[in-house]
DNA sequence: GCGACAG
DNA sequence: ATCTTGTCGC
């Protein structure tokens, strides 16, 4: 699947507009879903590496993973994140050959300036669930969550309800929840809890993370070494 | 007007 | 995201 990169800051916000329309809100989405991923993108100056990792929904073991290698196409600018980390996830989703009937993305979904954060634009994208897990505030006031697992509060943004903040591990600073696209806040924050049996993030997030770290070492070292191998990793 | 601002 | 040492805790 090809994307075009925006080259200005105007035009990708148009582009979100336009997205923005083809969202769906009112799919609950999967309850206990058997295939959940987990993507990511580790960066290294101008060389960066996407990962995808599927994990069985209910034993969370790793069932698969693509990994792919490839080069920044656009600078980081708050609420734009998907214009630079989705390419490459886009290809290395397009390696599986497994369909995963949940993706957990790294950031925000609907709870975003204009309602289109990265968890919502790789969702229209790929028409797949999707929800977005964010480790720090973005945008939005909330209160803070009781200590226990399992506890959340409202974030709200202009009025709105946009998503929640999630403790997931008992004592540890809560994460952030927004929906992206075909998954209700509800189920969203159930499978967040599912996934969360032990550590503070999504372990789709963790296993994404770690790969993708590791791609782009390996690729790296190749190059060192002065391997004629090839520029991307699957 | 100035700063803050997912990853 | 990434730059970075030691340190507290299981």
């Amino acid at each position: 699947m090809k994307v075009r990169t925006p080259r200005t800051v105007l035009e990708a916000e148009a582009i979100q507009d336009e997205l923005r329309s083809l969202l769906d809100l009112t799919d609950p989405g999967p309850r206990d879903p058997g295939r959940v991923a987990g993507v990511d993108v580790a960066y290294e100056g101008d060389r960066l590496a996407a990962a995808v990792a599927v994990l069985d929904g209910t034993t969370l073991e790793v069932v698969e993973e693509v990994t792919v290698g490839g080069q920044v196409t656009f600078d980081y600018v708050p609420g734009l994140l998907a214009f630079r980390e989705i390419p490459a996830l886009l290809e290395a989703l397009d390696r599986l050959t497994v369909t995963p009937e949940l993706i957990v993305c790294d950031g925000y979904g609907l709870a975003h300036p204009r309602r289109f954060g990265l968890a919502c634009h790789l969702g229209v994208l790929t028409g797949l669930p999707t929800i977005g897990v964010g480790k720090t505030t973005f945008v939005g006031t909330y209160p803070d969550p009781a200590p226990e697992r399992g506890s959340w509060t409202d974030l709200t943004l202009d009025g709105d309800v946009v998503g929640r903040v999630l403790r997931t591990q008992r004592g540890v600073k809560p994460v952030f929840v927004s929906v992206g696209h075909r998954v209700d806040l509800d189920t969203a924050c159930h499978n967040v809890l599912n996934l969360t049996p032990r550590y503070r993030l999504p372990e789709t997030t963790r296993v994404s993370d770690r790969l993708s770290r590791r791609a782009l070492i390996e690729n790296c070292r190749s190059v060192l070494i002065g391997s004629d191998q090839r520029k991307k990793t699957g």
